[in-house]
DNA sequence: CCTAATACTTCGTCTATCGAAATATTCATA
DNA sequence: TATGAATATTTCGATAGACGAAGTATTAGG
């Protein structure tokens, strides 16, 4: 019977998340896509146009939109490599870097907000089941990609 | 030191929840909104467009577009209240309830995943964690809501 | 060399979102 | 009880973002 009160809060925090201008306040300045984009490069510090689109899941055609609006907003810059001059390199500008500053900034208020309210034993366990459910979600994802990359040959025989 | 790792976990949740259809199977008959609609739907049993609007936080003439879409696909369907006839009623068809069921169950397969990977203790906990934390963003929600009704009165003075 | 593969961009199209104005109905009040 | 304000919703036009197909440039392989 807990699972419909569970189902509830995630059901909840799907929406939260899908509509965060409610609830977070964020710079209005970048779409979640583009929000995701900028941490990723600040993470990696230097990333090229298909890690982009890998990372995010979304052709290269979006990619290449979603980074030029990134551009003209400042937050980016290009660099074609030298040693590949097919390769498109993306780096985050000082403005950039602050802007990922301060998304990160916001995220752990609310992480330093939630962990504040519990006792020290909650939060470990916390730590625990989020490196579970984390584990469990990404070997979901592999089986699903493992699968794919075996179904694809066999699509050709559907009836369709 | 486990802020990092627990942004990263939550950074990653994000990125899950705004591409779902790279790790969860779900219907790709409906986007996320639509989704979050007939969720909504199911749980009221019947619901008003203010409220559908309300409770995605998108302004009315985005939500008519949205129940429109998911009536051409069969899943809800609009009655006029005859107590008062500005009102528009919206119902799940029983193609909706279907669905609306195959999409908890999707779910609740994965909070069963999840559970069933914790131990007892664990379960407990992380119920109480969940409550705790949903109890801290909405209060910040409220929060923020009751800030932006009393500042509304103060628009009055405007110049438009 | 020359063809295939890779990395990326451009273009046209389509979908979703939103604000402003329009419509229809009910409420309030004088 | 007429009529103007308030409420509930839709329509319309504009705009942003996503995507597939085709195009460009560069590198790799035989």
């Amino acid at each position: 019977m807990e699972y419909n009160e569970l189902f509830d809060t995630l059901f909840d925090s799907f929406r939260k998340l899908l509509y965060p201008e409610e609830w977070i306040s964020i710079d209005l300045s970048v779409s979640k896509s583009e929000m995701l984009t900028l941490l990723q490069v600040d993470r990696n510090g230097e990333i090229i146009m298909s890690q982009i689109a890998d990372f995010i899941s979304i052709p290269m055609s979006t990619a290449t939109g979603l980074v030029e609006r990134l551009v003209k907003k400042g937050y980016l810059e290009r660099t074609r490599s030298d040693s590949d001059r097919r390769i498109v390199a993306i780096r985050l500008t000082d403005e950039g870097k602050m802007l990922a500053g301060r998304m990160k900034d916001t995220v752990n208020s609310y992480i330093r907000l939630v962990f504040d309210a519990l006792t020290e034993e909650e939060r470990k366990m916390l730590f625990g089941i989020f490196t579970k459910i984390s584990g469990i979600l990404s070997s979901r994802t592999e089986e699903r990609d493992t699968a794919k990359a075996e179904n694809t040959p066999l699509k050709k025989i559907e009836i369709e």
